[in-house]
DNA sequence: TCTGTCGCTTGATCCAGGTCATATGAATCT
DNA sequence: AGATTCATATGACCTGGATCAAGCGACAGA
């Protein structure tokens, strides 16, 4: 279940500074001389493989994790076994931030392909963030931001139509690509249908319907989990469209 | 638009250390010292009436705010005229914690009753909590708490039916309210059902349906804007329920 | 007190997307 | 190579909830 074959990689051995994530990642607006301190508390790289859990629902919250590589799921697993996947997680993204309050995971994270993770011990880096205000103020931020896409989430499971979920999804995917310097029109998703389908709150057929419906209408060309984006602007175009259905009459 | 009469009531100017409300808000677990210094930079109570924004979409991001009294609604408006409601807010909650990172309001916040609100300049707050570690992690533990919230939603409209979603709405007021005091059973709504419908991705007739079932079911009792819950346990059945929908295979 | 407006309800239809059923083809195991 | 399994696709149908269309009662302004 957990990484067995712990070759401990020289190159997934990088130090925070020395790190290309760091303009995504924690490290973003220190000095060097906070990252290498921050550097000090984070254990770095481990590598796991496909399935692997990062953490699990219920396990006591101690640490933050960033990838590094790869890529990981987030979901919250329900009793009957069911489960609502929560979000998909790019390289110099941050998971975990959901446990702080409760010092319980919420939800557990798995792995989606062969990925590196670094873990931040949380009380380690709250303790360095009472003493570098910058870090301190981009820990804020970092959870800022994480509220803030929620919210978009929220707008859209509450408001839009299975076309535009679909839309909006692939062009995160593209904008989160493009910032991480790889191509934001031709990639493969490392998740499945039925994870997109679930994390949409859609129906697998309708998620298969839409991409071979997209590809006929010439917005892109899709070969099982390779994607490549054709039409950008019109992708933008729908997703913009109708922010809310049914809405007829004002508020006070 | 903002507070015209401003009867600067003394009953509502009570400091943090008096005030009712500072098991929820953010004195959670400060010292009486620390409490003092919070105080001097809380701008406190200023009453506004229904209507009144607390903070308007695209304003530069100053102050977190928080419900003392009252309550208040936040939602995104979009360019078209139509708004997705994303929150309703009572006493003690907090709100404005997802424009740190941008330094600009996202959505906007208006009160839905005659309410008061304390201001909390952020850039004084950040500084003092580098001083007091508490400070710190509460503050850590609130946008924590905000992410988890976000995350319990996304569940309830990713997956969940028109009826578990009225069914959750109503026993999350519940709670709320019985966490101040104040009767869990009998209670009412501030909000118009236009704008519980919005919060809830429904529609206003679906939303109004459901309160004449749940009344025929015996599970509540409704006029106008009064609410009484006859029996919560139904409630939280109906909750539970099935929290996925259209899962038949495995995840990898 | 009357009247217009607005918020809420209720009934009648419609349709997007869920469900069911059945291929088809990759990937994995033996 | 062949067999088993799982992911994806696609067609046929069904249904929850949206939309359309009245009514109706509360509350506000005259």
């Amino acid at each position: 279940m957990t990484a067995s074959k712990v070759i401990s990689f020289e190159a997934l051995r990088v130090a925070c500074k020395n790190c290309s994530l760091d303009t995504l990642c924690l490290p973003v607006g220190l000095t060097l001389d906070d990252v290498e301190r921050l550097d000090d508390i984070v254990k770095r790289a481990r590598p796991l493989h496909r399935g692997d859990y990062v953490f699990r629902n219920g396990e006591r919250f101690r640490s933050l994790y960033v990838v590094k590589t790869g890529s990981v799921k987030t979901f919250a697993p329900s009793p009957e076994g069911g489960e609502q996947v929560l979000g998909f997680h790019l390289p110099g993204e941050i998971i975990g931030l959901d446990a702080i309050e409760k010092e319980t995971h919420a939800c557990s994270a798995k792995v989606l392909e062969t990925s590196a993770i670094c873990e931040v011990p949380f009380s380690r880096l709250e303790e360095l963030s009472s003493n570098i205000p910058s870090l301190q103020h981009q820990i804020y931020r970092l959870l800022s931001k994480e509220i803030g896409q929620d919210t978009e989430m929220l707008l859209l499971l509450g408001k839009k139509s299975a076309e535009e979920r679909l839309a909006a999804f692939l062009l995160s995917m593209s904008k989160r690509l493009r910032k991480r310097g790889l191509s934001p029109t031709d990639f493969y998703l490392s998740m499945s249908r039925h994870e997109i389908s679930n994390y949409l709150g859609l129906a697998v057929e309708t998620v298969s319907r839409l991409f071979t419906r997209f590809q006929d209408e010439g917005l892109l060309k899709v070969d099982r989990k390779h994607v490549e984006l054709l039409d950008l602007e019109a992708m933008e175009t729908i997703v913009a469209r109708r922010v809310v259905t049914g809405d007829r009459q004002q508020m006070t």
